[in-house]
DNA sequence: CGTTCGATGCACT
DNA sequence: GTGCATCGAACGT
C-alpha cells in the first residue's frame, strides 16, 4: 500500500486535517507492521494560534513545525507520553495535525503487549461492534484511543521525530477508507485557543477518545 | 455517570 | 521554578 505523497500535506492544514480521517497510520519496526485507521485529529496552525507549539516563535523543540510538510513532529509531554503530529503547509509555515485516536487494524496483539493491558473479553478493552471496519479486524476500541495511548501501541518515540511520513517506516497510507461523516469540535486538553473548532472526528466512531474540553476560567 | 489528582521529565522563562 | 496538545485510578453523586 502506497504512502500519501508530500503534496497531500503541502496544503491548507484544515483540508489536510479533515482528509486524514480514514487514512491509515503505519509503523514498521523490525518487520513487524502495526497500523490503525485515523479517527480523531486536531489542527495546530501557525504562530498566531496560542495552542500551537510555534506560538513562541522558532525554538529548538518546535523546529520540525517549520520544516517541510509530510514529516513527523514527535514530542514528549507530561513526563511520560509521546505525541505524534503530521507537519503540514510549505516549509517556513509552522503547522501540524495531531493524531489523537486510531481504530486498530493490524498488529493488535503487538499493541496489546506494548500497552500492557489485559485482554479481558468482558472488560473495557473488549471487542465492540463497529460498522465501517475491514472484515476480520479485531476492534479493541480503547487500544489506540488518545494521543499518548496510540504512540505507545505503535512504539512511536523521539527516534521518529522528523521522520518522513511519505517514505519511512512510520508512514500514512490511503486504503480507500472514507468516513460517512466527520464532526468538528473545539480542541481538547488545552487551556488556550479553545475557541477554534479544529478537532475533527469520524462522526459516531467508538474509537474517538473520551477526553472532554477543559473549562476555561 | 461525573470530577479530582498524582505520576513523571523536560522545554522554556 | 512553572506548565504542559495525558492517563487512569480513586473517589463522589
Amino acid at each position: 500500500m502506497k504512502a500519501l505523497p508530500a503534496s497531500f500535506y503541502n496544503r491548507p492544514t484544515l483540508n489536510v486535517t479533515e482528509e486524514l480521517i480514514g487514512k491509515v497510520l503505519v509503523h514498521d519496526v523490525r518487520g513487524r507492521r502495526v497500523a490503525g485507521i485515523i479517527v480523531e485529529v486536531e489542527a495546530y496552525i501557525g504562530e498566531s494560534d496560542p495552542a500551537c507549539h510555534a506560538a513562541p516563535g522558532p525554538t529548538k523543540r518546535n523546529a520540525p513545525l517549520y520544516g517541510p510538510p509530510g514529516r513527523a513532529y514527535v514530542y514528549f509531554n507530561y513526563g511520560m507520553h509521546y505525541l505524534v503530529n503530521a507537519v503540514t503547509e510549505k516549509e517556513g509555515s509552522p503547522a501540524a495535525v495531531l493524531i489523537r485516536a486510531l481504530e486498530p487494524v493490524e498488529g493488535v496483539d503487538t499493541m496489546v503487549r506494548r500497552r500492557g493491558v489485559k485482554t479481558d473479553p468482558g472488560g473495557r478493552f473488549s471487542t465492540a461492534s463497529s460498522e465501517n471496519r475491514p472484515p476480520g479486524s479485531v476492534f479493541t476500541r480503547r487500544l489506540c484511543s488518545g494521543p499518548g495511548n496510540l504512540t505507545k501501541a505503535l512504539a512511536i518515540d523521539l527516534r521518529q521525530n522528523r521522520s518522513d511520513l511519505t517514505t519511512s517506516r512510520l508512514r500514512i497510507e490511503d486504503h480507500g477508507i472514507t468516513p460517512d461523516k466527520v464532526t468538528w469540535t473545539p480542541r481538547v486538553g488545552i487551556r488556550v485557543g479553545t475557541d477554534r473548532e479544529w478537532r475533527c472526528c469520524w462522526a459516531g466512531h467508538a474509537g474517538v477518545s473520551g477526553r472532554v474540553a477543559r473549562v476555561k476560567d
